[in-house]
DNA sequence: TTCTTGACGCGCA
DNA sequence: ATGCGCGCCAAGA
């Protein structure tokens, strides 16, 4: 396997502190993929579900949970941000209050 | 090997 | 605010 850009992709994850959320785009742009938002969310899929890792903290650019509204796992990702304290307006967090960086 | 997909994002109308 | 097109790029069919 190549642990290198995974590795770094959910090291930057896990420094994503409680109570805040990181856009896709932002943790590829750190991770030095700036344009490949998609890397993020492509690794966060095959991610084993095992791990530690606070993916629930990674939105897309616009605030919003990337799984269908009503979803299994968009219920699951709200449920987790709402008891760090992330508070949301109409299906997208409030972005002024818990954006990282 | 080519074509389609998709936990995305940005510019523009 | 909303929708559309295009760029990105690895995985799956």
């Amino acid at each position: 396997m190549e642990p290198d850009k995974n590795t770094l992709i959910y090291t930057i994850i896990g420094t994503i502190p409680i109570g805040s959320v990181a856009s896709y785009g932002q943790v590829a742009a750190l991770a030095g993929y700036p344009q490949n938002a998609r890397l993020v969310g492509r690794l966060l899929k095959e991610m084993p579900n095992d791990s530690t890792i606070p993916w629930h903290r990674v939105v897309n650019s616009l605030g919003k949970i990337s799984f269908a509204v009503g979803s299994d796992k968009y219920q699951q990702q709200r449920q987790k941000l709402l008891l760090e304290g992330v508070t949301f307006k109409n299906e997208k967090v409030n972005m002024r209050e818990h954006q990282w960086l």
